[in-house]
Order: structure tokens, then sequence, then C-alpha cells
DNA sequence: GGTCCCATGTAAACCGTTACATGATTAC
DNA sequence: GTAATCATGTAACGGTTTACATGGGACC
């Protein structure tokens, strides 16, 4: 499917990047809903160069440093533009490990189901504060963002997806946690 | 991290089952948060059968065809275990194509954006539908399964959350489609 | 001079999907 | 008999992670 094949594009559509530039992007808010390492982003980095969808100049960085800057081709604009208007299916399965443990609850005690619900209420009610920070910079440096024609409103978007996202997770677990610590054993 | 693995052992945990049977059941709610195809299924039980964790009878069906019930080990019982009482942090990313294309919403004009957000919330509510018939179904058939000492509350659980999960990807959904409907091109 | 970050790549292993392949049973 | 489902496997391919590998720049 080659998901990050319009990863890519879709950011070199914004503005010129390096390889570097996207990891960063990816491990941002981006990386809420996809994401890549650096091993995966060059060879596709070189793949969509022999394609003909993007194009680098290499800038020198202080003597010597040589970083490659990618381009969107018309190509790669077409090809980018086909993908985002196609509507594809949503996917029957979203893996996540917890709530396959979840699953076998009747395979732990009581305390145990406690332990492991407490802890992922913990972490899940420490990326919302992450999340919600993210947020109040981005509204801060550009109150704009909210609205459609901000070049920012897809980083908006993602960014208040992402927090209802993990604050319906929490909601959730507060919820089973109350049911599982008032069944007296 | 081999996921797949504990899956198994989880459900072997509760009921001796054919690969078959486990397909089933990824096919089922507990799809909604881990899955495997067949062709993945097979090869990891003769690994788990090797390494001692899991066990198989072999039954016949009808007049030859047959079927290997697998059972599990009281090593297997032990690696289950240790699994579910850890602790893991949660993932930076989960994967979603259709946020990803969000995030490149400024590439989009209005009208594609309005297309694309319209037809991810049909999907969706049909989705929420869906859900909501299983758990009527579920709660039919037992109605103790909303209780921790049943052998269905894994089952119940997974599917109260993929419902809020749905409900909640379907109110953003909405409320993003306003904002975009409303603003004049 | 040292540490952290910028910057780019390759190789091996692992996980997951699609396709290839076969045969029995059940229900109509 | 025939179609849907039960039942099990392998092979090839593609996507993703972890590890290996290197070197420059900026700041203290």
């Amino acid at each position: 499917m080659r998901v990050l094949k319009y990863a890519i594009l879709g950011l070199l559509d914004q503005r010129e990047l390096t390889g570097y530039d996207m990891k960063k992007h990816f491990e941002d808010s981006l990386g809420q809903f996809w994401s890549a390492k650096h091993s995966q982003i060059y060879p596709e980095l070189k793949r969509l160069t022999e394609e003909g969808f993007i194009e680098f100049d290499i800038h020198i960085q202080g003597k010597k440093l040589e970083k490659k800057v990618y381009q969107i081709t018309d190509a790669g604009k077409r090809e980018l533009h086909e993908w985002l208007r196609k509507k594809g299916p949503i996917p029957d399965t979203t893996k996540d490990e917890f709530m396959l443990k979840t699953f076998f609850i009747s395979s732990m005690d009581q305390k145990e189901a406690v332990g492991l619900f407490s802890h992922q209420l913990q972490e899940r009610t420490k990326k919302v504060e992450m999340l919600e920070q993210k947020l109040n910079i981005l509204t801060e440096e550009d109150p704009s963002a909210q609205s459609l024609h901000s070049t920012q409103f897809g980083h908006y978007l993602v960014l208040t997806r992402a927090i209802e996202r993990e604050k319906g997770y929490v909601r959730w677990l507060q919820k089973t946690l109350e049911v599982i610590d008032s069944s007296i054993v």
C-alpha cells in the first residue's frame, strides 16, 4: 500500500524538507497517527526520486556537511492528489496490545487487573496533558490554526483528534476500574 | 515482541481450540484490537508447540478430516501470565491512514475534504451500529457478562471500548465537518 | 575537548499480507 | 451435485524495527 510514500509526498507538498526534517515531523504531532524510522525514510526517498515524484538539491551546512533538500514534482503532486481523493474502507482491526490483555481479563486475578488498569490510566492521563500542551502552543503561536484556510489546520485537527481519542480512553478506563475495584472477591 | 504468541496463549487459557477456531475469534469482537490471518497462525502454532507452550490432540471429524485441537501447557500458562502482568509503555503512534490524509487537508480543496469526511462519517456510523448489535446479542445471551467474574467480561469490555472509540471518532468527524462545511470559499 | 544534535546511509531480522495449494464436511 | 464452510499448510513479497556504521556542526 506504501502509505509512507504518501506521507512523504504530503509533507513535501507543504514545504521542501530533508529526510531528517521528515523524521522530526514523525516524532511530533503527526506521529500520533503515522510514523517511520530514518532507516525506512531514506530508502523511500531514493525510490521516490527514481520514480520521478520528488527531486533534491544539495545544500551545504557549515564547511562540508551535505544535506539533500527534497521538493515534490508535478508528477508527485498528481500522485498525492489521487491518494487524497480515494475513499478507502475503514480498517477492521486497530491493534492495541492493552485491549488484547483486557480481552483476557478472566485469566488475571483482581489485584493484577487493578494494577494493569491503574497504570494504563496514569500513562494515558499524562499523554492527554502532553497533547493539550502542544495544542496550547499551536493556538498561541497561530490563533488562526482553527480555521479551514490556515496552513496549520491539519496540524490542529490531528491534535484535537488525538486529545479526544485519549480522553475517551481515559473515561473508559476510569469507568472500568470502578467496576473492577468495586467487585468484592 | 511476538504479540500473536500471547494472543494464542490467552485464547487457549480459556478453552481448547483449533487454529481455525482462533481465526474465527480474530474475525469477531477480538478482531477490533488484534487479528492475524491463518497463514500467520499455523506457523506460530507449530513454533509454540516446539517451544512447549502448547500441545495438541488430533480429533477426527466425520470419516477422515483430522483437526489439531490445541491446549495450553503449564509452561504456556506461566509465559502468558508474565506477559499479562507486564506494564508496558503506551505506543507513541497508532497508525490511521485517514488521519494522515486529514493532516494534509490544506492540500485538498473544500469539496474534496467534505467528500472524504462525509464518507468516513458514514462508514464509522455503520460500524457503531454493527458493534452495538454485537453487544446486544452478548448481553441478551449472557446478562452476567457485565460483571468481573463472568467468563464473558473480557468480551464485554472489548465491545464497549470499541463502541466508545467509534462514537468518539463519529463526534469528532461531525464537529469537523461542520467547520469545513460552514467555511465559505 | 566533550556532548548533544544534525545528517545519511545499509543490513539483518521480524512481522504481516497475498497468493498458491489441497482436501473434507455440511446443508440445500 | 454443488456451494459454503471447515480445516491446514507453504511461498513470496512487502513493510517495519533494530542494529550496524559514519561523520559534521553547534554549544559549553
